[in-house]
DNA sequence: CTCACTGTTGACACTAGATGCCACTCGTGG
DNA sequence: CCACGAGTGGCATCTAGTGTCAACAGTGAG
């Protein structure tokens, strides 16, 4: 159960096979070159990696991971915020050594099949995020939900992508609140099954402020200048 | 340029690939059976397919070839109605053989590594609708656009979900409207960047007439019962 | 010190997907 | 009858990935 598992050699792994790719390119460089490169035996690249491409992939979906449990962990009233929060804190770990998970994602955005492969990991986004808001009982539809969610993880890669080209720290959290609001505008009408803008034409002898004490006693709130 | 190709040989592949694969499952059948099958060589077989996931992926690739020349070809004023008219015809070559279409998207949405292959997919779609709904030049931002176009491909995936399941043509068509109009309802309040429900409250002189022909001159449509 | 236990590794054989190359066959047109 | 080209089989080869086993190092107990 305990795996394989020596952090010199894993690094030592890592850095190496990023190199080579970087220098040779992903599919031109072969499992024995990278092990031969980490001064180790072929067999045991496959023991610290369980594909050639999990060694790129591994800390991408392990985002995933603390995303899936931060999300469990939150007691949040509204669910889109404790998706905000979890993807918040998915991303925290990328700051500990930015230029590393910079290269990373460089090579997965820049590579075509990789870019395609990352793609897979957007639906356990999914999943989790469905699961999570219909746990909440609010009777939303699976449809839009799924719509909505996929919505929120285009926006998250998108936010990715902005990182791997350089974005710092505070571009990338800005963007991401930019997604998450957008989101939350999105949702609230998309969720609820109906939003538009509506015109009232409508002719009556009641004063302007007796119409508005019925609208705010219903909940809605008005500030146009009413006497 | 001509590449190798004898429809009965194709037909005979296919059919051979998926009956293995619904009875052995998709990791389990080889090549060489499938080869063995179809009476062919393991050679011949990768003359039609680059590889062995092409075998149940290409017509699914191809019928996003078909959604983005339809789009190409669409000459709509509405972006969005473009969309949808594209993907509705993307739909249509499906119709021609229901049952072999169902097998396959059974095969694909069942086994999890070809599930999440064909995610690899849906960046296509959304690239494809990105670029054109930019093209339209309204100046909406790419994060939102990507977003709406996330979300439009989510819902396109549902239905194909949908039908991979049984349902019938009307049940996806009215599947695949009901993504579109929820599209239209997000996209319209997130492309602009705004989206509320207002009710406006204002004494005037003018007849409702008078109100209701200025707002339809404005394109506004009204539905309310106006003398 | 030594035995036993455990975790890590290298070496080797092997499977399966995928590619390159060459020779063969068969139908058609000159 | 020959030539040509499309479609094919057979074979060698490459690479990702797995299974197995023996070797070796560290550690704790007797």
């Amino acid at each position: 159960m305990s795996e394989s598992h020596s952090k010199k050699t894993l690094t030592a792994l890592v850095d190496c096979a990023i190199a080579q790719f970087e220098e040779s390119g992903y599919e031109e460089t072969t499992i024995d070159r990278i092990a031969e490169a980490a001064s180790v035996s072929k067999r045991t690249v496959f023991r610290y990696f369980r594909t050639k491409e999990d060694i790129l992939l591994r800390v991408h979906n392990e985002r995933f991971r603390t995303f899936e449990s931060e999300l469990r962990r939150g007691s949040q009233v509204d669910p889109l915020d404790a998706v905000f929060r979890a993807a918040s804190r998915s991303f925290e770990e990328i700051w500990d050594d930015p230029e590393l998970h910079r290269r990373r994602y460089r090579l997965l955005f820049g590579n075509e099949p990789l870019r395609r492969r990352m793609c897979a990991t957007d639906l356990d986004y999914q999943r989790a995020i469905v699961e999570y808001i219909q746990s909440f009982g609010r009777g939303e539809s699976l449809l839009i939900t799924e719509m909505v969610a996929a919505a929120g993880i285009a926006g998250i890669n998108r936010v990715l992508l902005t990182f791997s080209e350089g974005g710092e720290r505070s571009t990338c959290d800005k963007e991401l609140q930019r997604v998450f609001q957008a989101v939350r505008r999105a949702s609230s009408g998309l969720l609820a099954e109906r939003s538009r803008t509506v015109v009232v034409l409508a002719e009556t002898d009641l004063p302007l402020n007796d119409i508005a004490s019925v609208l705010e006693g219903a909940g809605l709130p008005t500030n146009g200048p009413h006497r």
